[in-house]
DNA sequence: GCAAAAGTGTTATGAATACACCCATGT
DNA sequence: ACATGGGTGTATTCATAACACTTTTGC
């Protein structure tokens, strides 16, 4: 294996988690902190999405994998690379010159932008090398780098694609209740939903599969648990081609 | 203008224009032929995407589109930016490496994959100085590098945004009949449309505007024309968030 | 028994589908 | 007059949208 860091080209990764408690859709950060030499003053401190060089001989989905990894321990997990960012302006405001001075960073580098779905559970931040750190999507920091940007663009395709294909399990547990999916789904959308409504359409999917298993330790009725059948879902799919303009 | 290439780094534009005549949806190519030193052997001979380095101080949007107005002088194109593909093997069949001897190559170049949406009528491709030439989507010939595989998703894309976004006027004259409209559809997505039902729903839009004006220059009926108002579209448009899964 | 959320049914409306013939024009 | 594609209407089915109360459980 070929460890060369390619100089110009990164990858960076928006990590969104969800918490099927609080109904938050976050996203993981990093800290970005930086003291004068004197350690009187503080010239960076905000946060930034984890990100990486390519490898010499590496595609770049795996450098988008490996860099995951390096960060969570996770792997396997739903990624989609959804845009190239390569901007020359887009690491020269004044905080991020002094942090690439810090760094090995070329000032011209295009990084290509991944995004991942997980469980917030999913990572433990206790004691995290990076000082990472969940926000909510609708609460980000201040953000290094075009990093908001990145984020915002990503939000906007998991927007698309979530009314598009069953990506919205990746954000679930294995079992979840049809109310955990209508709640996923307000929260990325930032819509209300009709409960009945949206109870009968997702009931009448062969794809979710009600499970002998209620809820347990909650205090009120416990509600029904579902899987997601990725099998039932391809064997099912099909295609329409609804024009919808 | 700092025109300094970026080694490692290019676009590629897949060019699709639409030829209303003939009903066929195109991509324009270029021509790649190398003969050995002595004259004798033909050592490539095939077709590539247009494209060329990122410069500097360049970004990837302004790249794409000096490309494409490199190739065929028009500007202010419909341009989607849709993949980066950057395998590490990407360069590198038997012929491909011949063709990088003789230019000035990165063997680890990622490239930026935008497309283009125009009508093949407004490319003249006589005496184009890259011997362009238009294939059909559906007869696509041998193609250097990854470029059949950059093809293939820039067509994927295509086929998806079609049915979500009003692109389809950008591969349509200003003037254009009902029935282009679903000869372009039936063409991009290779399925029969009900003549009935598409009328009527296309009728319905109210950005799709009647002309006072029919065909001119037709041995049958002439059809009326309408245009694509892009303003009524804008001001109309409500996104909608029907779950589709 | 009370708090909390789970779960349930009906009606109305609008869109998609399926389907076959007459019409207007240029030659 | 004829060939060519333009243009039209209706009935059915299906999905969505709107809407309020009862049930089950833990405490």
């Amino acid at each position: 294996m070929n460890n060369k860091k390619i100089s110009n080209i990164s990858v960076d990764c928006v990590v969104f988690g969800y918490d099927t408690e609080t109904k938050s859709l976050n996203v993981l950060l990093i800290k970005r902190y930086l003291e004068s030499k004197s350690e009187k003053k503080i010239l960076v401190d905000d946060y930034v999405l984890t990100g990486y060089h390519v490898y010499e001989n590496e595609a770049l989905d795996d450098s988008a994998s490996r860099v995951l990894k390096e960060l969570t321990g996770l792997t396997n997990l739903y990624k989609k690379q959804f845009k190239a960012f390569g901007d020359p302006n887009r690491l020269t405001n004044e905080k991020d010159l002094l942090w690439i001075q810090n760094e090995e960073f070329n000032l011209r580098t295009i990084t290509i932008a991944y995004y991942f779905l997980l469980k917030t559970d999913d990572v433990s931040i206790e004691n995290n090398k990076y000082q990472a750190q969940w926000f909510s999507i609708n609460d980000l920091p201040e953000l290094g780098f075009d990093h908001k940007q990145i984020i915002l663009e990503a939000y906007e395709d998991l927007k698309t694609k979530c009314l598009q294909e069953p990506i919205i399990f990746e954000l679930l547990p294995d079992k979840f209740t049809i109310n955990d999916v209508q709640d996923l789904y307000q929260s990325i959308l930032a819509i209300e939903i009709d409960n009945r409504n949206f109870r009968r359409k997702l009931i009448n999917k062969k794809y979710l599969v009600p499970l002998d298993e209620k809820q347990v330790g909650v205090s009120k009725k416990p509600a029904q648990l579902y899987m997601f059948s990725k099998d039932i879902y391809n064997k099912m799919f099909q295609k329409n081609y609804l024009i919808n303009i």
